[in-house]
DNA sequence: GCCAACGTTGGC
DNA sequence: GCCAACGTTGGC
């Protein structure tokens, strides 16, 4: 059963421009250093789960763009490069602690902005606006998934 | 730059 | 295993 997730991306280091001129639009996800985040990715996320392309630490927060789970986990190679801001002293290349996936983007949206998001009755629960929250990787319900698109005019992809 | 919220670390 | 200190995230 496919999956849905909103996965932060700073656009100071990957905006969704960046990744569009990647060959195939698509790009590893490099440098998730959280447990919960990378579970998911190693756990749950599945060739062609649906993606919701998110700018955050940016002047306007926001989903900008839709893509999807384009490979399954595999060590974060970051990890092991003294020369990375990911690099991890503590990996063991026997013992990888970090995993990754490719996404792939499909289309560039407007920016469904956070404002907008959080004023939307119908997405109150999604997981990404809760309090506190600070996951780069969440996972998105199908009915917010569902909205989403419709707000974006992207129907035809539900 | 501030700060709330949460995760991680390390002493005990 | 507890928990205080510290680090990070990310909106504002």
């Amino acid at each position: 059963m496919k999956n849905y997730w909103l996965m932060k991306a700073e656009p100071a280091e990957a905006s969704i421009d960046d990744v569009l001129a990647m060959p195939n639009a698509t790009v590893p996800w490099t440098g998730v250093r959280n447990y919960q985040a990378r579970n998911f990715m190693r756990d749950a996320m599945q060739v062609g789960d649906g993606v919701l392309f998110y700018h955050s630490s940016c002047a306007e927060p926001g989903i900008v763009g839709l893509a999807r789970v384009a490979s399954g986990a595999y060590t974060d190679p970051t990890q092991f490069d003294a020369q990375s801001p990911y690099f991890d002293a503590a990996s063991k290349a026997e013992a990888p602690r970090w995993m990754l996936v490719d996404v792939q983007v499909l289309h560039k949206t407007r920016n469904l902005t956070l404002p907008e998001l959080r004023q939307d009755p119908e997405l109150q629960a999604l997981t990404v606006l809760k309090k506190g929250n600070r996951l780069s990787i969440t996972p998105v319900e199908a009915h917010h998934w569902r909205t989403i698109l419709l707000r974006l005019g992207h129907v035809d992809s539900v």
